[in-house]
DNA sequence: CGAATCTTTGAACTGAGTCAATTAAAGTGG
DNA sequence: CCACTTTAATTGACTCAGTTCAAAGATTCG
């Protein structure tokens, strides 16, 4: 869930500070519907919690009680098998609710851990479905989050099911680089705050491929690596290799071919069509 | 979405005939909750439609207006890339809300394909929110559905995540075993509707494999296939290969050791144990 | 009955997993 | 603040599961 019309100034204005109370009114423009404010939003106070790096926010298996907007920081959303495996479902960073695998159901199956310092503004499910009664704009929140929350569920799987692992960390990046814009910040530089493990998990690869492909893409000047920071040098031939679903050519013949001019026209071509599933990123 | 309490006698008892139109008091008691069937629900009424084999029910890029609820029949959700590579998302049987990517968004980012002959209970989104407001039971339905929806996700990446493509084959046909047993079917005697590419697209390998699998799972007594009817044959045996996440033992150790009667130990041991991803199906 | 699609099977190649060892980074505690 | 421990990341070598290409059956449908 990324907020459509989100400037960087409403970005960096949403309440941050643990104990800081945040009011609808706060929620509604922070979700880019700054007409639904009114003196009743106003009114409406969620409580903000702070989570510190590596701690749970939600637990598997936990009552289903309530959602979580994430302010600040970032979280990787999992779900832990019989044997002890965890698969990461995604990652939540600003502006994204946690929680909503509990909808409607008695409890959750999947848990969420900050993997930075981070703050939540606390939604009870109750106050949220009452208030929403009311307040449309917050009903319609909620469904607009849900529905989001499953149309991602199709981007990951269309992630996971790609044949070679060079395209699931391209399209990974890139579906990142998207969220992180989206928001109004770089959607080129990134910082990974995750492990390789928890992404190598998300993708269905070894962690060590994941190593290897970020050092490989480095190499031939796709991005460039340092650390848990990652840029997107070359936005247009990023999106060209992600493409690939089947068949791919030679990395010495992309490199001649498949990375000049026409790249950047099939962008172009590609980014207009409807419907498409992953969008380049605008440069910034 | 499945139904919990769903019992024989309901399931087929389900208007399903077309140009039929269908009440909310079916929908609930459908859903498990003839508590909440009242003289209200009794008057709100759906419209059903029928879908032939093949025919979409739902098109990428189309506006959001309806949910439906798939009466009899299955359904294939999918999504289609740039270049026209169509990546299954999930299969829809009896019960199963389709289009609940829309919720909240302008359009459908997923399509839905027919996979035989079925019919549907239409819910125009406008009418089900307003109906919502009054009959709590017909919200919760919803948020229960988009709930389930998530849920459900989580279920399908830990299934493309497996390491070995056997593992995610007999996944996928526990899965779907579970599915059908909870709504009154067998969960041993499954009927796949849809092709082999259709299983190999949604699990992420290729359909040589997903054949080949499928074969390999027949010859060493784990399942009986006959075209597109498979039976599974020893489930606990199934359940145990299922659980390897990583570094697997060569065919010939299993069948001499694994598929022994420590088995259905382990199965009823791991069967117990909360929070599991994979419910072994009752035998029925 | 023929065309099209789906399914199975074979053979060859290779990408990615596994194991293992080294280096780097991030905590921890004195 | 630095030594020490622990965890994360990188890199190499080897092996094999799974993709790809190809071609032969089976099934479905008009």
């Amino acid at each position: 869930m990324t907020c459509p019309t989100a400037s960087p100034t409403s970005a960096t204005g949403f309440p941050s500070r643990t104990g800081t109370r945040c009011t609808a009114s706060d929620v509604l423009r922070w979700f880019g519907r700054p007409d639904q404010v009114s003196s009743a939003t106003d009114l409406i106070e969620f409580q903000m919690r702070q989570v510190h790096a590596g701690r749970s926010l939600v637990v598997e298996g936990q009552p289903f009680e309530k959602l979580h907007l994430v302010s600040s920081g970032s979280f990787k959303c999992v779900q832990t098998d019989v044997d002890g495996y965890e698969q990461v479902l995604a990652f939540a960073i600003h502006g994204d609710i946690i929680g909503l695998d509990g909808l409607g159901q008695a409890q959750h199956r999947s848990g969420a851990v900050a993997l930075e310092d981070a703050c939540v503004v606390t939604l009870p499910i109750r106050d949220l479905l009452a208030l929403g009664r009311e307040i449309p704009a917050l009903e319609y929140l909620l469904h607009h989050a849900a529905g989001a929350e499953v149309s991602r569920c199709g981007d990951t799987q269309y992630l996971m099911a790609a044949p070679s692992s060079e395209v699931r960390v391209a399209r990974f990046l890139l579906q990142f680089a998207r969220r992180q814009s989206a928001l109004g910040h770089s959607g080129r530089r990134l910082r990974m705050c995750m492990t390789r493990r928890d992404i190598a998990s998300h993708l269905g690869v070894a962690h060590e491929t994941v190593s290897r492909v970020l050092t490989a893409l480095d190499h031939d000047g796709y991005i460039s690596v340092s650390n848990r920071d990652i840029e997107l040098v070359d936005l247009s031939a990023l999106y060209e290799l992600q493409r690939v679903t089947r068949g791919r050519q030679s990395r010495e013949r992309r490199a001649d071919t498949a990375r000049q001019a026409a790249a950047r026209a099939l962008v172009k071509a590609a980014d207009s069509a409807a419907g498409r599933l992953i969008e380049c990123p605008d440069a910034r």
